[in-house]
DNA sequence: AACGAGTGTCATGTC
DNA sequence: CAGACATGACACTCG
């Protein structure tokens, strides 16, 4: 339990100190997985940072460091970490850069139609399941094979297809390689389901008629990508309908959106673009913030059952071209996103050819290759976010202007910049953050990977190979080079039998720090005075040796760490050769209790020397538990900066997306707002007059129906209100 | 001389 | 309860 406790507070630190040093509130409630990605471990290992029983608990595992619980074989152990710091000094030094590279490809990817793309096919993941990054790249990647062959002759594809590649960044190529992929296969069928699903409705779409029409819309109506969106405004709009059943002409009381149809077919003389731009939008400019837009967006998400748009669909579609000239500046993503409009276009009006559009080439209404496209652009997906708005916003605005754009206010540039400018914000704010632990990396890697370091207290094989100034346990018992203090071995050494004849057949794997050694006579007398001068921690302490003066003519340059360590190491050395203790320290320390205690009735020691051997045993392993102690903590802040950076990348790409994901929304309002407009200007009243936008709104139903409501009804809801309507 | 890093040691707590 | 272990704190050396 206390295990548990422990690990749980350490836990509950690091994520505090994470999010301290994050600097930035940021919702990782909604963003993070429970789990950490297995890279993270992959790369890192098993640590003992995190536990202390963990670290004890290795031998045997699969893991393997192997640690002895008793006789701590550290070792091995410290090699495989040695190795794997040199692993993460690897990543440490490749993960920036490639971070770098992301932005400077990733930020010109403003108007990719993958962007929409990724929007759209996000919401046919399950977004709990899959990160989104990983889902999006994903999308992309599909798309951008599938469609490659497909590609090769538009040319004004290919921009699509460079901005789709841009989107897949080498940070999101990491986070592709730093997830689980196993939810990967479940996105590629979904998205093949969807795809059939799209050859379905293309099948559909390729015959004429107002009950192909009405089928194809059934199938609309049957797949559930719209009935969110309706329910929030259509439900209000249900009573009208059925006011409106006595007086709409429609050809079959199912049909589901019979108004765009209808309107293609009956009067298809009357109607002209030129009126396009002239009608009252019921979704005129509504100022949103990105908030809202971002709740719309979540919306719109949650509510539509959206198929990856792929870009095929963004063939150089004559529909669009004749749709709304205007929006043919859009480029890029905007225009496969409109295409997409116009294909749901296409599927409402089969009998568009009678639509007096010249720049139209009316067989690829329905012959168009765009096999891919979707029902995402479908006006129910767009209901739910559109037409709410439209409730309250057209009062005093005329027909003649301001309608060429009527989502103009949440397709502000200034709306967008700002979004722009906060995700760059925050990505520039912690790539500095990045860049200077990078750069704290760099400083401190030769502190923090102690492993590689040949230090003077290194394990590393280098070291303890060199034998000549450390012996092995069984080799010198007599010898004061043996120091068992510390608590490295090296399983790669090869374990020499236990002949000394202190060993009762144990054979302690352990090892010492080769500069331990202190044979030099003259670093006693160092010791000693070292001794007498510093404060003496020591319980029981057997009276030294007579203190000698330190040479005065020791040049304390040629003094290194490694000589205080000896001499720190030596101490007890001294101490035991000065009690002639008749065993080595290594021994003292390392046996375990039961053979220390054999060893000790081995021997007749005066009391002095039992306290001597108690407190070198007590010093030696109190000595290898603080620096397992000090391994730990470094490790822990390791893997916390690792962490810290890992979160960072991750709110980046999710910044990011969002940022794309408001934009396609925007892009995708647009689009609906000018099919909007073309719906509602081929619409004529009983007397082939249009109808005037001020007046009359169209309005989605819950059922799929699209109704002709005047506005002075949508507030009331009147069901005394008349109502002209007329197909199409 | 001050400071930080590394280390050893002690005291204390936990298991 | 003894032993092992973990860890904070302190002192020391060295660069």
């Amino acid at each position: 339990m206390l295990s548990l406790k422990k690990y749980l507070t350490e836990g509950l630190i690091q994520f505090t100190i994470l999010l301290s040093l994050m600097g930035v509130r940021v919702d990782l409630d909604s963003y993070l997985p429970s789990h950490l990605p297995p890279l993270h471990e992959i790369i890192l290992g098993p640590t003992s940072a995190y536990t202390q029983t963990q670290f004890h608990s290795l031998r045997g595992t699969s893991e393997g460091y192997g640690v002895h619980p008793k006789s701590v074989d550290l070792d091995q152990f410290f090699t495989s970490r040695r190795l794997l710091s040199r692993m993460r000094a690897l990543d440490r030094l490749q993960v920036p850069s490639t971070e770098l590279d992301a932005w400077l490809v990733h930020r010109e990817a403003e108007s990719s139609v993958s962007s929409a793309q990724t929007g759209s096919s996000r919401s046919t993941d399950s977004p709990q399941n899959l990160p989104s990054s990983e889902s999006s790249i994903r999308d992309s990647l599909e798309n951008d094979q599938g469609r490659g062959s497909e590609e090769l002759g538009a040319s004004a594809q290919s921009e699509t297809t460079d901005l789709s590649k841009e989107e897949i960044d080498p940070i999101d190529i990491l986070w592709l390689q730093d997830i689980d992929l196993g939810a990967g296969r479940e996105d590629f069928e979904s998205h093949q389901h969807h795809k059939d699903h799209e050859n379905v409705w293309e099948s559909l779409g390729d015959s004429s008629g107002s009950e192909d029409v009405d089928q194809r819309l059934q199938v609309d109506g049957e797949t559930g990508e719209n009935v969110p969106a309706e329910s929030q405004t259509a439900m209000s709009l249900a009573e009208c309908l059925s006011l409106l059943d006595d007086t709409f002409q429609f050809d079959s009381p199912e049909f589901p959106a019979p108004a765009p149809t209808n309107i293609l077919d009956t009067e298809p003389g009357q109607t002209g673009l030129e009126q396009t731009n002239g009608l009252l939008s019921p979704f005129l400019p509504d100022i949103e913030t990105p908030l809202d837009l971002e709740e719309q967006w979540q919306d719109l998400m949650s509510l539509m059952d959206m198929q990856p748009m792929d870009i095929n669909s963004s063939d150089e579609d004559p529909l669009y071209l004749s749709m709304d000239p205007s929006l043919q500046q859009n480029e890029g993503i905007q225009q496969t996103a409109f295409q997409g409009c116009s294909q749901n276009m296409a599927l409402y009006s089969p009998t568009m050819e009678q639509f007096p559009i010249p720049e139209s080439p009316l067989p690829q209404l329905s012959s168009h290759n765009s096999t891919e496209l979707n029902s995402t652009f479908g006006f129910t997906n767009f209901s739910g976010i559109l037409f709410p708005s439209q409730q309250n916003s057209t009062a005093n605005v005329t027909a003649t202007n301001v309608l060429q754009d009527p989502l103009s206010g949440i397709l502000d540039e200034a709306l967008l910049d700002e979004i722009s400018l906060m995700e760059l914000a925050l990505e520039e704010g912690f790539s500095q953050m990045q860049a200077s632990q990078l750069q704290e990396e760099l400083d401190s890697d030769s502190g923090l990977s102690l492993d590689s370091h040949q230090s003077p207290v290194s394990p590393s094989g280098s070291e303890t190979s060199s034998s000549s100034s450390c012996s092995s346990s069984s080799s010198s018992s007599s010898s004061f080079s043996e120091e068992g203090a510390v608590g490295y071995s090296s399983d790669s050494e090869i374990v020499e039998p236990e002949e000394s004849e202190e060993s009762i057949g144990y054979q302690p794997e352990y090892s010492k720090f080769c500069r331990m050694s202190s044979e030099d006579p003259s670093r006693f007398q160092r010791l000693l005075y070292l001794e007498h001068v510093g404060h003496n921690h020591t319980y029981n302490m057997v009276p030294e040796e007579p203190e000698e003066q330190p040479e005065p003519t020791l040049a304390r340059g040629n003094r290194r760490s490694s000589a205080f360590v000896d001499r720190q190491a030596g101490r007890d050395e001294q101490r035991a050769r000065a009690m002639k203790i008749p065993f080595s320290n290594d021994k003292i320390i390392n046996l375990p209790v039961e053979e220390f205690n054999e060893l000790l009735t081995k021997y007749q020691l005066t009391e002095a020397q039992l306290c001597l051997v108690r407190d070198i045993r007590r010093r030696g392993k109190n000595k290898m538990a603080a620096q397992n102690c000090r391994k730990r903590k470094l490790d822990t802040i390791l893997n916390v900066e690792q962490e810290v950076k890992r979160l960072g990348r991750e709110r980046s790409s999710q910044l990011r997306e969002k940022g794309e994901n408001l934009r396609s929304l925007q892009r995708m309002k647009q689009e609906v707002e000018s099919l909007y407009q073309e719906v509602f200007s081929q619409l004529r009243d009983q007397e082939g007059r249009p109808y005037s936008p001020q007046r009359y709104a169209l309005h989605y139903t819950s059922n799929g129906n699209i109704v002709l409501m005047p506005r002075n009804a949508e507030g009331q809801q009147s069901r005394r209100s008349e109502r002209k309507d007329r197909r199409k």
